[in-house]
DNA sequence: ACCTGAACACCGTTCAAGT
DNA sequence: ACCTGAACACCGTTCAAGT
């Protein structure tokens, strides 16, 4: 292999010389070259700043530097690249060490799937296509071991899996939705308009559900550990 | 008030007789007015007969034999729409009878709820925004009063309504998806691709999670189950 | 191999105008 | 009050062409 010598053709025409070029006439190389990996994490910080509606082909491109129609050469759908988007958010799902206490590690997977989707609340929307990216079977398989490993299998396992799952899913969509509200006045507003329907929703509008007394991420907490207790053994607690 | 007779005023010119009007020419009143209820309900026939991605403005005034545009005398938005269809369709969860027994109760009403969002697979989709329609209202006070009736209160009372909303919008969001793939090959693909990596996902591909040994249904049916074991005083069962 | 430019067939929505 | 028609400012995607 040779020094660095990219061209090793003819010299170029005298007419071209470097120093001739004006300034604008410089290589001007791209931050960097343009790869899936680059335009997924854009994508992604472009969702984070502006949600899902805002994100299109073309502002991601003008993001990237590049034609919108660059892209295609890298994805081949809109499609796909929001499963990409919707895999790599996952990927920041910590998982746990698979240590001596099942339920230990079921919790912090949980917390760990439902604190990233609510970090990326234009994710929980997302999720209306088959999930099969590598970081979310990942933690799927992580689930269904450490459930097996409590000694589960079969329906029960089965079954358990699907609670868990369907449980942080459903609930980290419909918290998603007021967390990505620009307007926080919009929850006061749901608030009035449930209260001033107390006829109609006796029990909502006195039962502390339009109260904020807990946080959605108390409330799964606790939700967590009931269901939890139902899969694992658990520290006694009173009927 | 004086016999049918809308037009009292001058009589037409002789130039624009009945009889001498050509066929083409007669009123051919529209089928029916154009209503927000009619444009629901047909914007929901659309949505079951092609998805959410194919609903556009235009197509749906077609349907309905207008300009794209009347449609924005009725509805501000698309998104409005949309809101609109998905309480419309949550209204066709049976509110059961408040018989003396919660437990039933809850169950017949969860089921309900999970059959009218699976019977519409574009549904669960649409959940990313705020529920304040009067039908999911009612079926969420419905779930309230019951859980109530049960004894639940406070912490408890918001934590079981928590469990239970989340796991079947969570549950339905993951079911419509394989529902509403139109090639039904695509599951035995997925299947293939996890257990082609048998050595990365050890578990999930031998614990019969790929397999369609029990049905997303059957799967609900015993989860729910167990999330009402730790909710409502129930049948004994083993440990 | 990778990117540009022009083009196609659409979108949601606004608004003046008709009846 | 209710609907049409034209128009605006976009979309995702294809494809020939450049380097």
């Amino acid at each position: 292999m040779t020094t660095g010598d990219p061209d090793g053709g003819t010299p170029p025409a005298t007419s071209d010389v470097l120093w001739l070029r004006g300034e604008r006439e410089r290589p001007a190389r791209r931050a960097a070259p343009l790869t899936l990996e680059r335009i997924v994490t854009e994508a992604v910080a472009e969702l984070d700043a502006h949600g899902a509606e805002r994100l299109t082909m073309r502002r991601l491109a003008q993001r990237l530097d590049v034609t919108s129609t660059a892209l295609y050469w890298h994805v081949s759908t809109k499609e796909d690249l929001l499963d990409l988007a919707v895999d790599h958010i996952l990927g920041e799902v910590p998982l746990p060490e698979p240590g001596p206490e099942p339920r230990a590690a079921l919790r912090a997977l949980l917390l760990g799937w439902r604190a990233a989707m609510l970090a990326h609340p234009w994710s929980p929307g997302l999720l209306g296509r088959p999930l099969l990216g590598p970081n979310v079977l990942a933690r799927t398989e992580f689930v269904q071991a450490t459930l097996t490993r409590a000694g589960l299998a079969g329906l029960e396992l089965a079954s358990a899996t699907h609670q868990l799952t369907g449980f942080v899913i459903g609930t980290a969509m419909t918290d998603a939705t007021w967390r990505r509200l620009d307007d926080p006045e919009i929850v006061t507003r749901a608030r009035a308009h449930i209260t001033g329907l107390r006829e109609i929703y006796p029990t909502l509008s006195t039962s502390g559900f339009v109260d904020q007394e807990w946080s959605d991420d108390d409330l799964f907490g606790v939700s967590l550990e009931r269901i939890l207790d139902t899969l694992t053994p658990s520290p006694a607690r009173e009927p």
